[in-house]
RNA sequence: UGGGGAAUAGUUCAACGGUAGAACAGCGGACUCUGACUCCGUUAAUCUAGGUUCGAAUCCUAGUUCCCCAGCCA
């Protein structure tokens, strides 16, 4: 290997990318073109992202384009809803496919004559046969297929049944056109597949205009070839639809010549990306759509927070390659945390609100005081903020009998409150069943700020808000949609974590966080990333947590260690 | 008993015959007006057995394990 070629290599990101850098090197192809093929039937989800950040994603790197090419072939599942959420949904990640929109159905004429082409070849019959019939003669995984009895049709009476089925002759079912390859290919794939079948329903964009339909495996690589995609990139079930993909390519007159290249698709644990049980999620009631944020569609991620840059930087740092895998969401929460934590402005909220009076705080003062927006971004500016004699804290920051490590508040402690004072706890009031319902408090005139004059510490800082100021609140804690990190997704209703969702209805925020207006995510300090929900009324907030923050405590706590 | 793929730290990827490296997770520490962030340190891997070679994760042989394929879905 030459000097050179040891520099371009470093550039080199995954198999993938090798690939399309030596093409272009050798000369086979002049520039990339790379597509995007969702079938509308369903909403994207992450796994889409990983397959539309790397067609993208490559067309960009390598100075080409990508296509966004709705793979519509099938009218029976698919709709209008989920093209225009496709197109959304790809557009709000953050690419743009120009005015390169294409549909499986602009080339359905071009598909047939193409048929017709076969048929004229002696590559492709008509086949009365049953689907019972098709499938018992196809043969088994370690059996050969027999062939069909009307595998030996003339041109003409193919061609003739070829446009009678097109003319809409026959009902569902009646007949297909297959390819005349191999029935005893040891590539089920080859065992004369399939080109097209007989479906009398509407389509989104050709309407009742056809009544056949081609297959996926007839309509995919010569949609490449018209478009002149030079890498079909795809998932690795379709690894051994590459001879027949091929097959295609050689016996048609196309335009181009692609080539299919596949990659392994995304798993994460505590969630399922199968379509199949995503709609089953929506139909089935378990969830509130589509974008419900529990959902890993794209939508409901959009809903739940997560910034479209967290996606990229998660795609890209899980990599691509060809062996199957399961991404722990441990490493896209990071992503979502770190992209949160650069730009989320900081508010304070209390969940769960426990009541403190400072005894010591002269009745009815009110008084502003100065809170960074960001602290590690002094551009972001600051805002004022009100405290008074009743404040809320968080109840998770009280303990009465506290663990040796716990910081925070405990009779007799002393605290600080964020941007405020520092405050002593000097009383627990609790109601008839023992409940605490109240902490009775006294303040240090002298820390106002939050800083001590006289040097003395504080092991803690916790939030607050005035009691008389706050904003109640709904807030929306979401958990992982599943528990077991590897559900079954043949019986994913039994494996629905019944603690995936849990509604706050009276959490209290600070007032700026009910002006907030934009779908920006907000810190709530010391609890997680949040966002502003659409269901949020006049007065009455809605926000969702997109991802809490790390909490070294819940780990020490959790493991008694305290 | 068919065809197509894949095996490297707990996880996801690098290493393209020449010192097995990163990120996430974990653990320990520093810093801190967020038990956050940041920073530092650290645990931890080549599926097995042969072979070729001065040298093998990489090449060869034989195994093992896992995934996909028998839709008129994509």
């Amino acid at each position: 290997m030459t000097a050179d070629e040891t520099a371009v290599r470093e550039t080199g990101q995954d198999f993938i990318r090798d690939i399309v850098q030596d093409d272009l090197q050798s000369g086979r192809h002049t520039g990339v073109v790379t597509r995007f093929p969702p079938e509308p039937n369903g909403y994207l989800h992450i796994g889409h992202a990983k397959s539309i950040c790397l067609n993208f994603g490559i067309a960009k790197e390598f100075g080409g384009r990508c296509h966004l090419r709705f793979d519509d072939t099938n009218p029976t599942k698919e709709e209008q809803e989920y093209i225009d959420a496709i197109q959304r949904d790809v557009q709000w990640l953050g690419f743009d496919w120009g005015k390169h929109l294409y549909h499986a159905s602009d080339y359905f004429e071009t598909l047939y004559g193409w048929a017709e082409h076969l048929i004229k070849a002696g590559k492709a019959y008509v086949d009365d046969q049953s689907q019972e019939e098709m499938r018992a003669s196809r043969g088994t995984l370690t059996e050969p297929g027999r062939n069909s009895p009307f595998r030996e049709r003339s041109v003409e009476e193919n061609l003739d049944l070829l446009r009678r089925m097109r003319a809409g002759e026959f009902p569902n079912g009646a007949r297909v056109l297959r390819a005349k390859i191999d029935m005893s290919s040891g590539n089920i794939n080859l065992r004369d597949p399939v080109l097209y079948r007989i479906l009398h329903a509407t389509h989104p964009r050709t309407g009742t205009q056809w009544k056949i339909y081609p297959s996926y495996d007839y309509a995919h690589g010569q949609s490449d070839a018209i478009e002149h995609i030079t890498h079909s990139i795809c998932t690795l079930e379709f690894e051994d639809h590459r001879p027949l993909y091929d097959w295609f390519i050689e016996n048609l007159p196309v335009p181009s010549r692609p080539h299919q290249y596949e990659f392994a698709r995304l798993n994460m644990t505590h969630t399922v990306l199968s379509k199949r049980v995503l709609n089953g999620l929506v139909t089935g009631g378990h969830v509130a759509g589509w974008d419900d944020p529990r959902m890993p569609t794209i939508a409901g991620l959009r809903r739940r927070g997560v910034p479209p840059e967290a996606i990229r930087d998660f795609i890209k740092r899980i990599g691509v390659a060809k062996a199957n895998s399961v991404v722990d969401a441990a490493m896209f929460d990071f992503s979502v945390r770190e992209a949160l934590n650069k730009t989320a402005l900081r508010r304070m909220a209390v969940l769960r609100p426990l009541k403190v009076v400072i005894e010591n705080y002269p009745e009815g003062q009110v008084e502003e005081l100065d809170a960074a927006n960001h602290p590690e971004d002094a551009g972001a500016g600051s805002r004022k903020i009100k405290f008074g004699r009743e404040i809320y804290v968080e109840r998770d920051d009280f303990m009465e009998n506290p663990p040796k490590k716990f910081y925070r508040l405990s009779p007799g402690k002393e605290v600080r409150l964020r941007y405020a004072y520092f405050i002593t706890c000097r009383e627990v009031i609790k109601n008839a069943t023992g409940e605490v319902v109240e902490l009775r408090c006294t303040y240090d005139p002298a820390t106002r700020g939050g800083n001590a004059p006289d040097g003395r510490k504080v092991q803690a800082t916790i939030h607050w808000v005035s009691a008389a100021h706050a904003v109640e609140s709904e807030v929306r804690l979401y958990n992982p949609l599943f528990a077991n990190p590897s559900p079954d997704a043949g019986n994913f209703a039994a494996e629905l974590s019944p603690t995936s969702l849990e509604v706050i209805g009276d959490a209290r925020l600070e007032p700026a966080l009910a002006e907030s207006n934009a779908s920006d995510g907000v810190q709530f300090e010391r609890l997680g990333y949040f966002c502003r929900d659409a269901d949020s009324k006049p007065g009455r907030p809605v926000f969702n947590r997109t991802v809490g923050l790390r909490d070294t405590w819940a780990k020490v706590s959790a493991g008694g260690k305290g």
